[in-house]
DNA sequence: CCAAGGCCTGAATG
DNA sequence: ACATTCAGGCCTT
């Protein structure tokens, strides 16, 4: 009983290393002992011990503090895989993300990796974001949408972003157009706010779990990248048997499915704690 | 429905 | 030094 309301303490206590070395974010930077992120129109200062401090001083629930972990992390616990990545990485969180930022980054993120992303989202944010000053410091907010749907393709493209800089564009228009609007996906179900975020151009099965996972509230949506696909041939090659070859999009449709089935409603919290270990095991550099 | 090839960039490897 | 391969996910054919 003691040790069970130890271990609990733990959990509420948000880890920040873990949290933002987890691939859910890309613009965070450490200074001192603090950690500075942008957050669409929003800089966000965080201590050691997770507090907040925003350069807007608009109230964000970043770090998701109303979700019940006690009850997700019990219902994701279901094996020994689990138990150890949950363990080994206590106060791993989810965040809940500027939704616009967020779209825009996966979609940079396609065929990148982490340290590519960063610079190019830099460079976005560098280049289309307003210049701000928070805490003697300078940082460029990330652009809104408006500025990045009138940017022309080569202006894009300067910021690294290769094939994907009309992609960037055309997603940018449908949201000022108010096709995609982020407030209805927040209370649309899963499904159905997937199949909206997907109709924007580099959009596909697993950018849209990203941004439904790490901004909209879809707690079930679990990513499927090369890496997910590799653990889960790894550790539980009985429950979820794929084929070891790409998959299709029928395919990733299946083996969600099986893993909201097995993981239950917050599926996407054991797919953060998985992917943090994994990477990790392979010694893969974070931000 | 599926498979294959192209897109873009930087890092790793030869 | 230079060339090739690879990593990465989506779109088109």
């Amino acid at each position: 009983m003691k040790s069970y309301l130890f271990e609990m303490i733990d959990y509420c206590k948000i880890n920040l290393e873990n949290t933002i070395n987890s691939g859910q974010v890309f613009l965070w930077k450490k200074d001192q002992n603090n950690w500075y992120g942008i957050n669409g129109q929003d800089v966000l200062r965080v201590n050691s011990l997770g507090k907040i401090k925003s350069y807007s001083k608009q109230k964000t629930d970043y770090f998701r503090e109303k979700d019940n972990l006690e009850e997700i992390l019990k219902s994701i616990l279901k094996d020994k895989i689990t138990r150890y990545a949950v363990k080994k990485y206590l106060g791993l969180r989810l965040l809940r993300q500027d939704p616009f930022q967020c779209f825009i980054s996966f979609i940079v993120s396609s065929n990148s990796n982490i340290q590519k992303i960063r610079i190019t989202l830099e460079n976005i944010c560098k280049i289309f974001g307003e210049k701000v000053s928070f805490d003697n410091k300078e940082f460029f907010l990330f652009p809104e949408p408006k500025f990045l749907a009138s940017a022309s393709i080569q202006e894009i493209k300067k910021c690294g972003t290769g094939y994907r800089s009309k992609f960037i564009i055309k997603a940018s228009e449908m949201v000022c157009s108010d096709e995609i609007n982020f407030e209805y996906l927040k209370k649309c179900e899963y499904f159905k706010a997937k199949e909206i975020i997907s109709k924007a151009p580099g959009v596909g099965n697993k950018v849209a779990d990203c941004i439904l996972l790490f901004s909209l509230d879809k707690t079930e949506a679990f990513p499927l990248d090369r890496w997910m696909i590799r653990i889960l041939e790894k550790y539980y090659p009985k429950i979820f048997e794929l084929g070891t070859k790409s998959i299709t999009n029928k395919q990733y449709n299946v083996l969600h499915e099986k893993i909201t089935k097995y993981f239950g409603p917050y599926s996407g919290y054991a797919q953060q704690f998985l992917f943090k270990m994994e990477r990790d095991i392979y010694k893969k550099n974070w931000l």
